[in-house]
DNA sequence: GCCGTTTTCGGCCCGACTGTTTTCAGTCG
């Protein structure tokens, strides 16, 4: 049972509370803990095993049996006594944009629909009406939402949602009247996938920013319009919020918008219990005086705690460091010395030169950039001979060019399905750089690719395991494998993990950084560039380390060159010429 | 259902917009 399965029952429990009538706050007590769950860095099974389950906010007695229940027999009483008095279909209906419980209620009571085909129905023959305060404008508002629903496309990748928000705040900045155009929302705490973008304004006046922000060429529809709020969907199907607000509320807006929705919630209960009230507008004693919130600082210390990084406001213990002073430092990508991971046309998918290579690192003021090609039983990887006439090209390379970034003589090697590498180990060890990564039988268990990954740690010549998880975003999920044992097992041999930086891998993802953290088990943080631009993409991985609060301390590539080297000589062993094959399961 | 620098009982973040009304309920973020 994974904790995306144990939110999903409570988030199915709240749904369920609510269409029925049930205590709101004992629906938000279930939400809130579907969403901390599903958020833990760690599995919950090991906050139950260490005992430390009563100590999770928001997990109480109640929650805190049903958690051990599901973990114990994979389910849960309450949630299947509840769930028989649903038909299904009907939970389904509430992914309905502007559809609530109130709605599904009404609709199920009073015309019996339990589905979305038969809230269309409803809809077009006009039984919808019946219903107090259901208007024509609602029942073709309802329609477009089935119709959405039907299409909907998930959530956009960061990168993507970066460049619209980037071209919106550019255009609204030369809106007379207008002083800032901030992207704010998940783009401001670099979640990988982004739902919707969140812009914010400040101005003189709302009137001009808001005409240019509905009249924008790409908008497909405007969804909403009023004197502080705007909201429209771009023909790429990306709804874009626009809020409006004086100058003086820049920082409490800032805050309020950046979110996350738990986040603000644990800040705004803090600030009720100091007897203050803090809002998108400022922040406010009990007569309702505005006491400060022109900066985002201003609202941390209304509530006695320093600014918090946005890639940290997750409501995942965030206020509790920072009121004990432990906030992170977070890395920065001024602070990367080198790419740990790229490729060149030497073997299959890469299509720069050596030389391309080097005048991108020159240019970002790398101090060494890591070749690692694809091994043989890639298509066109590389051979053992083909590997050492690469190795001896870079290191002349190197010498023909005294300046610059360094080039290491490095590979990524497979990691084949018995767990052994796809080159000799001696000629992996004569190598400057070893990534080893899984590329095949992708779909072993959870517990055979573990022991695969585990076998390439304990070879004694690889340096970093890449892209750990093997996701790719929007397309392939991360496979099922066990984090924390490979974890141990790199602490051990002083392996590092990668955090793949293109922007659909991710890999690891921010838990996975914050574990490797407590587990003692440095990143690399690496483009796994296969074009000279993609050395840029660097700052993906930043932001997802940044999320899993990591320190320069923690990223292997925040040393110099030489400091590099040492740290290969004192995780390494020797090869070990017989590596272990993958344990039976 | 959770939780305690007002509380072990009685609270629980706050405001905007829409559609339907003529003062507001529902939804969203």
């Amino acid at each position: 049972m994974e904790n995306s399965d144990v939110a999903q029952v409570f988030s199915e429990i709240a749904d369920i509370l609510d269409l029925t009538g049930g205590n709101q706050y004992k629906v938000r007590a279930y939400r809130q803990a579907a969403q901390l769950v599903d958020t833990l860095p760690g599995p919950v099974s090991e906050y139950w095993r260490r005992g430390q389950l009563l100590s999770l906010p928001g997990i109480g007695e109640g929650i805190g049996t049903k958690i051990v229940e599901l973990l114990e027999t994979g389910r849960c009483a309450e949630h299947e006594r509840l769930a028989r008095q649903v038909p299904p279909g009907v939970l389904e209906l509430l992914r309905l944009e502007g559809v609530g419980p109130k709605t599904v209620a009404a609709v199920w009571h009073k015309l019996g629909v339990t589905d979305i085909e038969g809230l269309e129905q409803a809809c077009r023959d006009g039984r919808l009406r019946q219903i107090p305060r259901m208007g024509p404008t609602r029942c073709k508002s309802i329609l477009k939402a089935i119709e959405r629903f039907r299409s909907r496309t998930g959530r956009m990748l960061l990168h993507r949602a970066v460049g619209y928000a980037e071209a919106i705040v550019a255009r609204l900045r030369k809106v007379p009247g207008v002083y800032e155009a901030i992207p704010v929302g998940s783009v401001r705490r670099r979640r990988a996938t982004v739902g919707d973008l969140d812009i914010l304004v400040t101005a003189r006046s709302s009137t001009a920013p808001r005409r240019a922000f509905v009249e924008m060429p790409e908008v497909a529809v405007v969804l909403a319009e009023g004197p502080t709020k705007s909201s429209v969907r771009l023909t790429s199907g990306l709804q874009v919020d626009l809020r409006v607000l004086p100058r003086e509320s820049l920082g409490a807006a800032l805050h309020y918008f950046t979110g996350s929705k738990a986040h603000n919630i644990a800040l705004r209960t803090r600030a009720v219990h100091r007897g203050l009230k803090v809002s998108e507008y400022g922040v406010f004693d009990r007569e309702g005086h505005r006491l400060s919130g022109a900066r985002e600082e201003d609202v941390f210390r209304a509530v006695g705690l320093p600014w918090i990084p946005p890639e940290l406001r997750e409501g995942t213990g965030e206020l509790e460091a920072a009121e004990e002073g432990r906030l992170p430092k977070l890395v920065e990508e001024a602070e990367l010395r080198g790419d740990l991971h790229v490729h060149s046309d030497a073997s299959s998918d890469g299509h720069c030169t050596l030389e391309e290579l080097w005048l991108a690192g020159l240019r970002l003021g790398r101090e060494y950039v890591a070749v690692c090609d694809h091994s043989r039983s890639r298509p066109l990887g590389l051979t053992t001979e083909r590997l050492l006439e690469h190795a001896a090209r870079i290191r002349a390379f190197n010498r023909a060019h005294p300046e610059g970034p360094r080039l290491l003589a490095g590979i990524e090697v497979d990691i084949l399905p018995d767990g052994s590498l796809d080159l000799p180990l001696e000629v992996l060890a004569s190598l400057d750089w070893v990534v080893a990564s899984i590329h095949s039988r992708l779909r072993d268990s959870g517990a055979r690719l573990t022991a695969r990954m585990e076998s390439a740690v304990r070879s004694g010549v690889v340096d970093v395991i890449g892209h750990p998880s093997g996701r790719i975003l929007g397309s392939r999920d991360p496979y099922p494998f066990d984090l924390p044992r490979l974890l141990e097992a790199a602490r051990e041999e002083g392996v590092a993990l990668e955090v793949n930086a293109q922007p659909d891998r991710l890999d690891l993802d921010d838990k996975g950084c914050r574990l490797a953290k407590q587990a003692g088990v440095r990143v690399a943080i690496s483009t796994d560039a296969h074009l000279a631009d993609h050395l840029a993409n660097i700052r993906y991985g930043v932001w997802v380390a940044r999320r899993g609060w990591l320190e320069a301390s923690d990223v292997l590539n925040t040393l110099d060159l030489a400091h590099l080297r040492a740290w290969r000589r004192r995780g390494h062993r020797a090869p070990r010429h017989e590596p272990r094959s993958p344990a039976a399961h």
